[in-house]
DNA sequence: GTTCTTGATACCGGATGCAAGATACAGGAT
DNA sequence: ATCCTGTATCTTGCATCCGGTATCAAGAAC
């Protein structure tokens, strides 16, 4: 909400900066997740509440909260004797979940190419010429916030809220393992002509072309990232 | 545990026959999902931990893990003032939810194709005649039993248990408006046929085919259900 | 020396207590 | 009559407390 209903009123405008209250459990669940899914928290290792709670100062209750909703999103698994550990990722479920991801990223291209209206591909375009100009310049590191910009785009264009958090979901399970894809130059630069062909079809209304494209895009990602996964000694 | 300690001593042998030992949370997260699904629970009524825990004669902490659970699965919401509520569906939450459906239970049904193993298609076939006799029977309410057991039996020769999860939920999300397809002795002979069809694609290992056949075979539910959903007057 | 028992400790699930914010309502001012 | 406002109640979020169980280690029994 940029424009929430107060701003007009100078002497209240400050207010609008307030830090906007959450919960203090919500504030665990989602630093826990960062944590997780960025690998701070190394697969295997065992969550403790009262040490959670512990070290943020906080009680155990909060921390439970968080604990039992990263459960169910698959990103902490209890032990067979009780307890919480950091779900870790077999080279199968890695599989899966790309698997999985082409067949949904590719439906919501579909989606976009289908209902997407009069200059809403202005964005993508944007978001293009950004990734090239990184990539000329070597700032290898900016790509792949760029890359998730554009698909982020892409597929809010599908308007189906519901794929959009699925597709999300996803992504944050496997976030460690996408960062190694833009690293490779080749990659960077075969994503970047997928990415142009994506945007001409969208153009074109091409909904089948699009999804192909975003489904060989994503399987090719796959490929990468289960060689490199293997090659790691797993 | 197959073999518990003690379970050749005579004596304690009846313990082993005691309920698993499930947390109380998570059996009132079962209860109130099962609650919410099957629309005891309607939708925008409100739900309240301590009514909730009164009527179950516990304690709040065990509801409120179940409430937050069911909250990240999208079936209970937050209003704006705190208080959960449960979630409703919209026209075009269903018209979503089956689109999804229809992409991810044909990939799985492909895969299944492509994976299953000698003698695996047995289960299948004895279901499909289980169906078959009840038709026959008029026993239309037996019908959606046996039609989500034939299915969850298929999706499970993809071996892939995310995949079959998310399907999961998913159905559990519309699993009200699925009832009235069968419902429909049309729809349910033609259902029948489908799976003839399916059964039939996976014999000759037609991943194609069996796709294919899975995708029109939601979609098709998809729009009796909107039928009926939209002539309620929603 | 090996095994069994037993006690200490850590941790989780559940219950309860308490405070802050929201809601509803009643009474008073305009 | 309508709108404001103050109060009582309800509900949630967080903290704390308690009991049961699993883990581990040291000591006792064989």
């Amino acid at each position: 909400m940029p424009e929430a209903a107060g701003s007009h009123i100078p002497a209240f405008e400050r207010l609008n900066s307030l830090p906007v209250r959450r919960s203090l459990g919500q504030g665990v669940f989602e630093n826990l997740k960062r944590a997780i899914i960025e690998g701070d928290l190394p697969p295997e290792s065992r969550i403790v509440e009262s040490r959670v709670a512990e070290a943020l100062g906080i009680s155990r209750t909060p921390v439970r909260e968080a604990i039992h909703k990263l459960e169910r999103e698959g990103l902490l698994r209890q032990g067979p004797r009780g307890g919480f550990f950091v779900a870790g990722l077999s080279s199968s479920d890695i599989e899966e979940t790309f698997g999985i991801r082409s067949v949904l990223e590719s439906y919501a291209a579909r989606l976009a190419a289908l209902r997407h209206q009069e200059g809403e591909l202005r964005p993508l375009e944007e978001k293009l010429e950004a990734y090239e100009k990184s990539l000329k310049r070597g700032d290898l590191d900016l790509l792949p916030r760029i890359n998730t910009e554009f698909h982020d785009l892409l597929y809010g264009l599908s308007r189906s809220p519901r794929l959009i958090k699925m597709i999300n979901d996803l992504r944050d399970h496997i976030y460690r393992f996408r960062l190694v894809i833009l690293r490779i130059e080749e990659m960077a630069r075969l994503s970047n002509r997928d990415h142009r062909l994506m945007l001409k079809a969208m153009r074109e209304r091409d909904p089948d072309e699009v999804e192909r494209l975003v489904r060989e895009h994503i399987l090719r990602g796959q490929s990468v990232v289960l060689r490199e996964f293997d090659m790691a000694g797993n």
